[in-house]
DNA sequence: CATACATTTCGGAAATTATCAATATGTGAA
DNA sequence: TTCACATATTGATAATTTCCGAAATGTATG
């Protein structure tokens, strides 16, 4: 699949959603602890859950639902559902697409 | 100066944006040949004038003259004026940078 | 099953963007 | 100075985006 530059562009258009992906970088530096509350143990693999990224970025959970989503659509972000948690992480690929493209195409 | 992420991701993420820095990537090869109603020759440095590219875009040179204000704008653009002519061509600098800043910063 | 809680979806008001036609401004030529 | 032309600005309307609260949907637990 290739890079939609524009949704990504229209993505990266807004303080909160680029502040999502900068937070991300460094979850553990950013947010409390994942994870705790399930039954089982699980790899996150650096995701964080909505409201911990809602409790950060002070908006309410529907928008911050709503920016998740259109991150994930545009491929900045992956999903993965376990128990009542939605934990959300980087798409570094789409990421290391993103510079490429910037670099050799735009 | 620093780039400012919000309003490059607002410039492109508009197709006929993305689409005029990509042509004037290869002017000669996009547009047709340019300054030559200029009374002494100068060096456009690659620079296309708006109704060229307004010709290609397809839509009204107000429309046009406004999203190469917005390129500008961005930095994404500089902008060389002529006699009659405004020549519009790409600030390399800023595209690296940004490529740069995906890379490291997003 | 009934409840509680995490998240998503829906519906709408306010803000922003897209796009044009009309007008204004700058510039060289007659 | 007057004209024609290249570009920029303005004003207007349509489309999109922002952001919320309300309602709906999953999911674990009592």
């Amino acid at each position: 699949m290739d890079i939609d530059m524009i949704e990504i562009s229209k993505a990266l258009s807004n303080e909160t959603r680029l502040n999502i992906l900068k937070w991300l970088k460094d979850p553990e530096g950013n947010f409390p602890p994942q994870g705790g509350c399930l039954s089982e143990p699980v790899d996150l693999k650096g995701g964080v859950c909505v409201s911990s990224i809602q409790a950060k970025a002070n908006l309410s959970p529907s928008t911050v639902s709503n920016y998740l989503d259109t991150l994930q659509r545009a491929g900045l972000l992956l999903s993965e559902r376990h128990g009542k948690w939605t934990y959300y992480r980087r798409n570094e690929e789409t990421i290391r697409r993103l510079a490429e493209f910037v670099k050799e195409e735009l």
